[in-house]
DNA sequence: CGGGTTCTTGACTATCTTCAACGAAAGTGG
DNA sequence: CCACTTTCGTTGAAGATAGTCAAGAACCCG
């Protein structure tokens, strides 16, 4: 999952159900934590995601740390580059994954219409990550927040009572180094959406949107918010 | 073209040659300035750069723009998303082209070996622009524009006597829309880079690589540049 | 309940952007 | 071919945004 620019993109990618192809590709669970691969293994697998949350990173020298994607349900991830993942894998959340050759996507033997859904998951990935880099290279803070927020909202949102509810089962330091931030920053974004009633935090990691057309304005930089003027301590002492 | 890792990157990907297939896809040539297609057109054809240099771009409503990538020789631009062009290609530098359909990529009837070309192509796609993400989500304008200048060097260096030299044909407001920064800071980072002596400027666009290690190093942010001391005005009514 | 992690908040700073001006280069038309 | 106009690149000064460092609060887990 990347942050897309919500209008241009197609509304609802017809998430991909793939059949099953017998027990050596039976699905499976990952649990919270575990890595599925990393960055130089040798790909002999790519998987569809049923449910639960995945992360994908890079990681410097350094390290500092760009978390590429999450791995929603309907995303397909690890995309072989000549043969290797190009990322480190692991599970936010316990996950529900599919798995398929990688010979699947790489020849058309076997399963034609397999073969077209792995393709069309792969040049939806590269129309995706296009739009991410409007985010990265030209957005704000709060513009990135807001556009992750919708986005999610649109894909994960939960409607309860009158609002949209949306999960965010990973850290404020995920989000940031998938958002090309900090986590303070990231923070102080949420309360400042908090704090201007565009969202509510149910829990920490539980977001209601209260305002979702604003959220969406916000998301595109049509709107702003006015950030709190500091209470101006009375040093009147040239008055 | 995006920046990449240097040092993780496949050293030299074999640049595809990929065969003529009839007059109907015989290659052709762009005028600089020409577009080759835009955002939301129906995509025929993606292409193979066999010279010259392309750019994809992304622009909001607000004017604000994104160069996704520069096409360069041995480069792939056109993937579509759902049969449609997702950016705006034109030409930066007049271009020889190699259209191929886009069936020839989807489907892999008629020529199987086209299609794994096009496929792997449409792979390492994913592969660089995750490498992307990094530089746009964390890196400095010094590593950015080092990075660049690494890159072009590998892809495009031309040896003159003990330097080598790389060729800019692009703006510097198209450097900083890749790179996410503005024409100001992308122009006083080459400023500084030049009194730093890690590169010189033959002409605006023709950059000479003095310290071809120590550009590798300030790019992965092992190094910094000194930001030149302001002389320091004598305000000295102090004292 | 206790201890460690994660999240939030504050104060301060660095970096990059913005706005503005100027110079150089390139395109245009006589 | 030269003068004129326009675009592009560089530089400066000032300001804004996000980062850094540091501390406290909230949350989670055993």
């Amino acid at each position: 999952m990347y942050v897309t620019i919500p209008s241009v993109t197609a509304p609802d990618l017809p998430l991909i159900t793939l059949p099953d192809r017998g027990p050596h590709h039976a699905a499976f669970t990952l649990k919270a934590g575990r890595f599925l691969f990393r960055a130089g293994d040798t790909a002999r697998l790519i998987y569809y995601v049923h449910s639960g949350v995945l992360r994908l990173t890079r990681v410097f020298e350094d390290g500092r740390r760009q978390v590429i994607a999450f791995g929603y349900p309907g995303d397909v991830v690890g995309f072989p580059v000549d043969g290797l993942h190009h990322t480190d894998c692991d599970a936010v959340t316990e996950a529900r994954l599919q798995p398929y050759r990688r010979s699947a996507l790489e020849t058309g033997t076997g399963d034609p219409e397999l073969h077209r859904h792995l393709l069309t998951a792969a040049l939806h990935e590269i129309g995706a990550m296009q739009d991410h880099f409007m985010m990265l290279g030209r957005k704000s803070a709060t513009e990135r927040v807001a556009s992750f927020l919708c986005v999610l909202k649109e894909r994960v949102g939960q409607s309860i009572g009158s609002y949209d509810q949306v999960a965010l089962p990973m850290s404020r330091a995920d989000i940031a180094d998938f958002l090309g931030l900090t986590t303070e920053t990231v923070s102080r974004t949420f309360t400042l959406l908090r704090k201007s009633k565009v969202i509510a935090l149910h829990q920490v990691h539980t977001v209601i949107i209260r305002q979702p057309e604003r959220l969406t304005a916000l998301a595109q930089g049509e709107d702003r918010l006015t950030p709190p003027k500091r209470a101006r301590a009375p040093i009147s002492a040239v008055a």
